[in-house]
DNA sequence: CTTGGAATGTCAACAAGGCTGACGTATTGT
DNA sequence: ACAATACGTCAGCCTTGTTGACATTCCAAG
């Protein structure tokens, strides 16, 4: 009855070795992951941090720096010396708000979109590729595992984009 | 027919809307991934390279210097900065290989050993509830996409280690 | 109107952890 | 003897994260 040991119930999927192996997946798969996207930036001069910015400004057109922020998890010192380059270079746009206008909203100009548009394809196919080599089903799991391994605020982040997009 | 729209084949889940959930699970989901052991290092003078270096130590004994740098896929300059630190502090062993004198072999000291364990002790607590919310055949789809996502020759290392826990 | 707080921006300094390039040393294989 | 391999190290650079301090701008409350 103790499940302590190896008990042969329906739980030989939570013994240290499946554990295991489960975070090597998300280790080695994360490389993959990330790949294509970092190969692309690499040609320009920017990096991870501008792809996460202009990924989440074209997903919330006109979302609040404080808003990014709170996405990204980052100091906004951080933030904003990524965003100073992308608004220097043409490709975010940072307009002044209308009602509350100490706040800051973000747009992506045409170029910064085309950016957009190249990274999430490049990551998109691979992401393609997995899902119709794993099949439907085990892309419900895959998303439903992530969910589950997220923490809460970040799934409130997440969740939100959902409804957004929808 | 085509299968730009909305073709209402079973094919649903390569939407861009899937693929964008997907994209946006994985980065909130690695977050999360790492919180813990982040949290455990950033108390000591260690970060998140320590761990995967004492990670892929305990997983394979006795490797190799190169071998850990083709895993972990970093310059050896990066990795033996961290390393020195490593074995600086008695948490590593560096050995001189037997049958080739010019290669050192790594294994952890018990000191290596106590701090592996809190570390993946951490990160096996989040993906053991995660597994448990999701259930096995969730499991199992999370594996397959992620397993789909890698790079060949990462998922070659992981196979291997896959083999040698066996 | 003045003042406090919120949102943002900016400067400076620093650390982790990547990278390249160059060099040294021990060892092995040809 | 010589070339190649495995490893370590020094020096310097970049990105991206951090903290701390301070200015600005605006809203709202007194």
């Amino acid at each position: 009855m103790s499940d302590g040991g190896g008990g042969g119930e329906g739980l030989l999927f939570l013994t240290d070795e499946q554990l295991r192996k489960g975070i090597e997946a998300m280790f080695f798969a994360y490389r993959g992951f990330t790949a294509d996207p970092d190969r692309i930036l690499s040609e320009q001069s920017y990096g991870r941090a501008h792809h996460r910015a202009v990924h989440f400004i074209n997903r919330s057109p006109g979302t609040t720096v404080n808003n990014l922020l709170s996405i990204l998890g980052v100091t906004k010192q951080s933030l904003n010396r990524v965003l100073r380059t992308l608004i220097a270079d043409g490709l975010v746009e940072s307009r002044v708000g209308t009602v509350d206008r100490r706040e800051r909203h973000l747009f992506l100009t045409e170029a910064g979109a085309a950016l957009e548009q190249t990274l999430s394809d490049a990551q998109r196919d691979r992401m393609r590729a997995a899902y119709r080599a794993a099949g439907p089903e085990s892309v419900a799991g895959f998303r439903r595992v992530l969910e589950a391994m997220m923490d809460p605020d970040l799934k409130a982040h997440y969740a939100t984009l959902k409804e957004r997009s929808t």
